[in-house]
DNA sequence: TTGTGTTTTACGACCTCC
DNA sequence: GGAGGTCGTAAAACACAA
């Protein structure tokens, strides 16, 4: 604590500014050091109720230290630092945000104010800068996070879309066909406790729908599809495009065997 | 001029460190 | 236990719109 806050303190037992209006408000009058209960007369002016016309704003430390603001008679009320001492406790505070005793005793001999106060600033600039970090920080995480939904959100459209095509594709297939449809394999490997497939070709189907579905989601060496990664590292499958079966088709592909294996080997990429 | 919101100054309570 | 930190808050000072 600092010594010059405790032999000057106003002894107030409510918080915050009821303290504080008794520091300022409660009567009492300046030492022969010039500074009343702690706070250097240079600093806190006179009171206006004493003194004809305001004391401006920013006034600068020569005028401060004119007679006119050493009127002793004036119990005062908040004074705003100069402009000049603000300049200065900042240069200060960019330097180091932490205030040493040789510090602020050399910062309040300087600015003519109670180390008392030098000390109160730094506290309270402390407080500013967090908030402010805070704000800092707030605004760049909510940045990465609103893009990382949006591209949250574009996977989902693509995933939708291509569940959309193997749908369709599907439903072509099964129009051509009357083999088992790789709905029916893709069913399974949702419910696999029912075990559906009721000829060779279905469960081989099946197999090679869970097999692709539990392998990685890589798309390559499948033709025309092909994967890539954001640089966010995060996997993403807009690469990969579905060409393929339309082409398929329109080249009279039609059926069987190992051509069905292959389809649903296509379904299940993009099942996921 | 006045009401209202923001900033600044200052404090007490509480916590941590040596 | 003392020094110095943060935190929450009061109140003055200030800015500004109506």
């Amino acid at each position: 604590m600092d010594p010059s806050a405790v032999s000057f303190d106003s002894g107030g037992t409510r918080r915050g500014g009821g303290a504080q209006m008794l520091l300022f408000g409660g009567g009492g009058s300046a030492n022969s050091n010039g500074f009343f209960r702690g706070v250097p007369m240079a600093v806190l002016g006179m009171d206006d109720a004493t003194r004809v016309g305001k004391r401006p704003f920013f006034t600068t430390h020569e005028e401060l230290l004119e007679e006119e603001y050493y009127d002793e008679q004036a119990p005062e009320k908040k004074r705003r630092l100069t402009a000049e001492q603000v300049q200065l406790l900042e240069r200060s505070f960019e330097e180091e945000n932490k205030l040493e005793p040789e510090r602020k005793t050399e910062l309040a001999r300087r600015l003519g104010m109670a180390p008392r106060q030098v000390a109160v600033w730094f506290q309270n600039r402390r407080a500013r800068w967090k908030t402010k970090q805070l704000e800092t920080d707030y605004d760049r995480l909510k940045a990465a996070y609103d893009a990382l939904a949006a591209d949250h959100q574009g996977l989902l459209a693509d995933n939708d879309n291509l569940r959309a095509q193997v749908i369709s594709l599907t439903e072509k297939l099964q129009g051509k066909e009357t083999y088992p449809s790789a709905t029916t394999a893709a069913q399974e490997v949702d419910q696999p406790d029912e075990h559906t497939a009721v000829s060779g070709t279905e469960e081989l189907l099946a197999q090679q729908l869970k097999d692709n579905l539990h392998s990685s989601g890589d798309c390559t060496g499948h033709g025309t599809l092909s994967s890539e990664e954001d640089d966010g590292g995060v996997v993403s499958d807009e690469g990969c495009s579905f060409a393929l079966p339309d082409a398929m088709f329109a080249a009279g592909f039609t059926h069987h065997g190992a051509e069905e294996v292959q389809l649903a080997n296509w379904t299940s990429m993009f099942w996921n």
